[in-house]
DNA sequence: CCTTAAAGTTTGTCCTGGACAAATACGCCA
DNA sequence: TGGCGTATTTGTCCAGGACAAACTTTAAGG
């Protein structure tokens, strides 16, 4: 029962804590070392790793090119550089055209302007719309900050910072559009993610996109387990159960549960999953959305069929 | 990479399916397996375990026993209705007298009524404030959750329904304090949970109560590292670090970890804990809340100091 | 009798190195 | 070019041993 997280030292961390930083099972770290000579941790008295956090770096590097399709035995033991020119990221340069409203706020967080960001985002929602700030203007600044944080410009606690006030924001503008005395004429739906799923900006934008349509909608929140999710469907009497993927999930895990969950479910309850999980196929009782500008017309779709 | 979900047969299930749904790291099945002889799992051909679903009911038993607890070895292998029945008994908290908000809201959740609970919490806040809201009411609610959860009165949905409209409900009251134009005079605070501690509504409710008093209040989120919580601190210019601790955090970690953090930190910057974590002790630059009603009159005496 | 300190027990996490099947890439033929 | 059988890659699983943190019990002192 060796304590992951309270290491004097600040400059290497135990394999628990690489798991959660990383997104790489302990298992894979393991055979990783054992099969391309990286990671390379360091070992404490009693033989168990601790990796160095440059190497930390470099993992997060190894874990989105293998998201994004690269084979492990390719990249890794490369040099970073490499990696970095293999994710298309251009050095030093900041060759990407970002919106202004992505500067913005990345300015404020390297600024730590608290009431310049909570402003900024609440200014945000009123000048686009809900819809528009859940569906292109949300990703815009989530997809950003994501890739400034694994290029090592942004700490982990102005990420943390970040997806605090952004939930805030989102949430008080889900919950204004539910307020009694609104006509509903949408479906009641039903929001959640699996238990190895614990990205909740996915699913909140989801349900934003809902709710703006007119839609009763209601939150498990993250992590909830399979069996879970299908007797709260039944017992909310859900209309459409809708599941947030990111690209941490494997998408074989992602199918393998949809499909248990749709094994415990009646036909009525439609199923709609997205998210950025590539590799989902839409099926007999599955509906795969692409992005979230989709779920306006499918629920469109959904009213004609009622 | 076998795989863990596609198995033909709905009557077992692979270790990691178990892990997921029974919240029991693989690690720990085995090693239950190996020294209580339960759970006993059957083989594939190929030697890989294979879950019984009626032993997953047992497990799921067992974790809620351990998280109320109960130590493993006092409880894995005792048959079902043991098990039932040391989790039906919490002693003489049977009859225990609610008040009727409590009352409401549990059967609000038992008739899973998802736009009464909704609309019930927003018009508590209105009535009695949302100082009285985070706490008092806030709190006797999530207590007498978390009884009935435990007690098995309530599944583990509705717990999370609960959480995510309670969730929303206190961000936008918070939210709405902190609106462009209010007079603040309080301290900058700024809060966050240890690594180990993923529970947020009591640093929620906390961060109500410092901003009902003016404080201008800047939130992490859970789980940050230490030395990101301290490096937020600094760039911030907080003047209060708040932190919150649950009983699920050991009190010597607790201890330990915030001593690590304040020696990060300035003298400048305070340290207040609070939670049901017991065992918490104030020390030099460490000051301790029994309560979230005494976050009122220590903001009062911080505003003297000054 | 209550509190504190030392000794003992329980328990979760980590280790190594081997194995295998699913997923992917490659070579072949039409 | 496109489909299909074979080879390689890769993630997950296993056994059984080890150890430190957490917890319990016992001993000693005020």
């Amino acid at each position: 029962m060796t304590n992951i997280d309270l290491l004097e030292d600040p400059l290497v961390m135990a394999i628990a804590a690489v798991e959660r930083d990383c997104g790489l099972p302990k298992e894979t770290l393991r055979v990783w070392e054992r099969r391309y000579g990286f990671p390379k941790p360091l070992r404490d008295g009693n033989g168990e790793r601790l990796y160095p956090i440059e190497q930390l770096v470099t993992l997060r590097l190894l874990r989105r090119l293998v998201v994004a399709g690269h084979r492990p035995g390719q990249v890794v033991g490369l040099p970073d550089e490499d990696l970095s020119a293999l994710l298309g990221m251009p050095g030093v340069a900041v060759a990407r055209d970002r919106g202004h409203e992505v500067e913005l706020v990345l300015e404020l967080l390297r600024t730590h302007d608290a009431v310049g960001l909570r402003d900024s985002l609440n200014a945000m929602v009123l000048r686009v719309g809900l819809g528009a700030f859940a569906s292109v203007t949300g990703p815009g600044l989530v997809e950003a900050i994501g890739d400034a944080w694994s290029r090592g410009e942004l700490e982990i606690h102005q990420e943390h910072f970040f997806t605090e006030q952004f939930t805030t924001v989102l949430r008080s503008a889900i919950n204004a559009t539910q307020g009694a005395g609104l006509p509903r004429t949408g479906p009641r739906v039903l929001f959640g993610t699996f238990p190895q799923e614990p990205h909740a900006l996915g699913l909140m934008m989801a349900e934003a996109m809902f709710a703006v349509e007119g839609c009763l909608v209601i939150s498990l929140g993250v992590q909830t387990p399979i069996r879970e999710i299908a007797a709260a469907a039944r017992a909310h009497n859900a209309d459409i159960l809708a599941l947030s993927f990111s690209s941490i999930i494997p998408a074989t895990q992602a199918t393998a549960g949809l499909n248990e969950l749709r094994s415990f479910l009646p036909g009525s309850v439609e199923i709609w999953a997205g998210g950025a999980c590539a590799g989902l196929r839409p099926k007999e009782g599955l509906k795969v959305l692409r992005g979230l500008s989709d779920i306006k017309s499918a629920i469109s779709a959904w009213r004609a069929r009622q």
